[in-house]
DNA sequence: AAACTCACCAACCGCGGGACC
DNA sequence: CGGTCCCGCGGTTGGTGAGTT
């Protein structure tokens, strides 16, 4: 498998912006052929054009070509992009083939001019999604803070109440999701679903479900409300590095050790709400994260499985904030991989 | 008003790999 | 089966215009 060398290096063959008459006669030329362009090798000779082939075929297929988009990405392109990158990496020419009408080119362009510079001033390493270590965010304000600190300061600027200890808790559950996603990603087991749903229906029952303080947070700037889309609580971290919790590895396998055993006593993925969310928000303003879940669930469920219930219960709250069902982003992804090894 | 900086994006470059001889 | 042709991809560059000093 040989490379030859490209056309572009002969001498004379004109270089740099196309002008309005070479796009003419490019035009015409494939339209005169129905669209089909052959050799493009061949084509400039055909053409009448001094440009390589390979000119001619960037030319037409990200700028020329009838069917190309123009004009601002809307929010949801966007968002597509962002989750597609997550899951696909750099493959430019594969994203693109979700977004109609938009070339690879122009989706690399925006990540490099927009979308990769926004996730850097979150904090979010673009390339692996995950959350910068923090001697890394060098774009983000406030970034003497503790994370708890930002979590409230920000809660605060929107005018919700400052909780440090809801906000922590909920923090905890957002890594238990991200954990339980970054191995369940290539499956829709049954179990890490459920597990699934059941942190994500602690985080929001913690929070309150009407005034969830990390939705809010999320949408409060542009960026953040594209991720906080159902995906992401399946995707690596996008919230905050929990690093500083030393028990964190041991809680999340206790809550998933918990709620797998009764899954398996129970045969069942879901229970009836026994009492309102709020309950356990009056009860767990505790001083951490950690002193919360061993508390008052996790080391209890060990041994007296029924306690396990006061999880359960939390299900059905977690109704009250749409996008966040495991089952849902199960699905998303299922049709995008989908469609992706159709194209491939 | 000039100089400078920054952001954007069209276009280029080199490589991998499929198709063909 | 190895060599060549060609396409398509991802990374990078450089021209240009807008904004700032």
């Amino acid at each position: 498998m040989g490379r030859s060398p490209c056309c572009c290096h002969e001498a004379g063959v004109k270089k740099g912006p196309w002008t309005e008459e070479e796009d003419k006669t490019l035009v015409e030329h494939i339209q005169k052929r129905g669209g089909h362009v052959g050799s493009w090798r061949g084509l400039p000779k055909a053409a009448g054009l001094n440009r390589c082939g390979k000119s001619c075929r960037l030319r037409w297929t990200n700028y020329l070509r009838p069917d190309i988009k123009r004009g601002n990405f809307t929010d949801d392109d966007e968002r597509l992009i962002v989750r597609l990158h997550a899951l696909l990496g750099n493959k430019w020419s594969t994203i693109a083939t979700h977004l109609e009408g938009r070339t690879d080119n122009e989706i690399k362009n925006y990540w490099n001019t927009h979308i990769r510079k926004k996730l850097l001033r979150m904090g979010v390493d673009p390339v692996t999604h995950q959350q910068l270590p923090p001697e890394h965010q060098h774009h983000r304000s406030n970034q003497h803070l503790p994370e708890p600190l930002l979590w409230a300061a920000a809660a605060a600027s929107l005018g919700g109440q400052l909780d440090t200890g809801l906000i922590m808790q909920a923090q905890l559950l957002q890594q238990l999701l991200q954990a339980i996603g970054s191995s369940s990603n290539n499956n829709t087991n049954s179990t890490s679903s459920f597990v699934a749903n059941l942190a994500a229906g602690a985080a929001n029952a913690m929070l309150g479900s009407s005034a969830s303080i990390v939705p809010n947070l999320l949408l409060q700037d542009q960026t953040m409300g594209l991720l906080s889309g159902s995906a992401n609580y399946l995707q690596p971290g996008y919230l905050g590095n929990m690093s500083n919790f030393a028990e964190q590895d041991v809680v999340q396998q206790q809550l998933i050790n918990a709620a797998t055993s009764t899954m398996a006593r129970d045969g069942t993925s879901s229970s009836a709400a026994a009492e309102p969310a709020g309950h356990h928000q009056q009860q767990q303003h505790c001083g951490t994260a950690v002193a919360f879940v061993s508390d008052d669930a996790v080391a209890p469920a060990l041994e007296r499985p029924p306690v396990v219930q006061e999880f359960a219960d939390l299900l059905e709250p977690m109704e009250q904030l749409p996008n966040l069902c495991s089952l849902e982003s199960d699905s998303f992804w299922k049709d995008i991989l989908e469609d992706s090894y159709r194209l491939c």
